[in-house]
DNA sequence: TTTGCATTCTTTGTATACAAACGCATAATC
DNA sequence: GATTATGCGTTTGTATACAAAGAATGCAAA
């Protein structure tokens, strides 16, 4: 039995998580932690009865948590076979920067136009958290706090449909570094982020959005996505025999 | 009791619906068109039990179909309250409409450079499709099918996050369409489909944009989104009081 | 030894029973 | 007569039982 999500807090209705809120909400929460933790490594597959046991709530919740991440891509959910962490090739981790790059030229313009002062503020505040859990080394929530960071630039620009599709890539792309980002250097991004926020709050588009492209330069510059990717490739290819240990060697073939 | 989806074919299991498969997708697309079509007005409560009685199946298949309608913005979902068919304000549309038109032209670049000569002669037999529709006057089904040629085009696009994006932006511009295209003036937009295949085919990117651009234009020109939307407002204030009745008067205030 | 098949076992898919929340109506009090 | 409290009915939220589809195992035959 799948063991990795036992380190999360047990009794789960007292309401952690970062996300306060419904069952479902928090039972997202912590799967997409684990999986950004890469306490969860692609590919594992995740069973319902499993984790509605280490959760406390019927399958009803997990299924419906399930398909949430699956909506962003974070899990597969095969139809009859169940829902296994996803492992984005790299044509997939190429296609979703792609769509970012598009997304956050908007974003940013919007933002430019319609952040309030009181937004920017909480923006400046969620790069100080950020900066804090990578300075402590935690780089889980160093990568879901700058996830959060471009999904409340979202909001600060005001427009809905572009703040879902953007939350589907911040997912993504959470995923995509803590599957693909080179060595041990540490994200990094907060630097950028307050460059971003003072070049906003100037109302100085060109800058901001300049900025923004190179943020997303530098992002995708630190991955191992450069056509060297044959041992990516393979990883990719065997990520089902996997069995989830950090850097231990591969589970024996029949258990 | 609401009766307005009675029409459609009861015995559902026989897979028809335009989209084969699982039986939410078929719930899915049956409740959609509904909407579309106009038997379901903006506002309508979407009972699970109801729903479940009308397409002999159980509530869980329901709440599938109306969890994927809620993701899509075509309906609302209420916590405890249960869901109702959406009812987009105009600023709701304008946002969706400067998304399309930013999705719409990386998609039209892309398919530009990658749509192959077999997605073409598929986009060209959906226009046909659209066309034989309007022409028939079933507008519901020329709606649909105009997005539907939306998004296939983003499938020659190649880029699955944009895919996934566009379909939930088809989604909710046909509900708007549904709701506020002006007159009776059928929506007409096979010609301009037809131009666009061309350009695309000739692989000219700056014509292939500019007729995106401006079938964007004639798109949300037909609308009554100017500014004199006083009408359009009393509409969706009172929605809750109108019955579904296509153009029947509004039932009597206790049922 | 290996391959194919049948049986068993595990896991997901669907329906349903039960609990909780919400809204409405009635009634009582100010 | 208006307003608030309370009880009832309806609808949603959650858990669980049952059915069905896959995967695994063991056996038999080549």
């Amino acid at each position: 039995m799948n063991e990795q999500l036992q380190p999360l807090k047990k009794p789960v209705r007292t309401g952690k998580a970062g996300r306060s809120g419904t069952q479902d909400d928090i039972v997202y929460a912590h799967i997409f932690e684990a999986i950004l933790e890469q306490r969860l490594a692609p590919g594992t597959k995740l069973s319902e009865e499993a984790l509605g046991e280490i959760f406390g709530v019927s399958r009803t919740i997990i299924r419906r948590a399930l398909s949430r991440l699956a909506h962003e891509s974070v899990v597969l959910l095969r139809p009859n076979r169940g829902a296994v962490v996803a492992s984005p090739t790299v044509e997939e981790a190429r296609q979703v920067f792609f769509s970012r790059r598009m997304v956050e030229r908007a974003i940013t313009e919007l933002a430019v136009e319609h952040a309030t002062a009181e937004q920017l503020n909480e923006l400046r505040q969620m790069v100080r958290e950020e900066r804090d859990s990578f300075s402590r080394g935690d780089r889980g929530a160093g990568i879901r706090l700058s996830g959060e960071f471009h999904l409340k630039l979202a909001e600060a620009a005001g427009n809905a449909p572009l703040i879902s599709f953007q939350r589907s890539l911040v997912s993504q792309t959470s995923l995509i570094i803590a599957q693909y980002e080179s060595g041990n250097r540490s994200h990094c991004s907060y630097d950028e982020h307050m460059q971003l926020i003072d070049a906003i709050e100037a109302r100085d588009v060109n800058q901001a959005v300049s900025l923004m492209m190179h943020h997303m330069d530098h992002i995708d510059s630190k991955l191992n996505l450069d056509e060297d990717s044959a041992s990516d490739d393979l990883h990719a290819v065997f990520s089902h025999l996997l069995q989830t240990k950090k850097r231990g060697g591969i589970a024996p073939l029949k258990g």
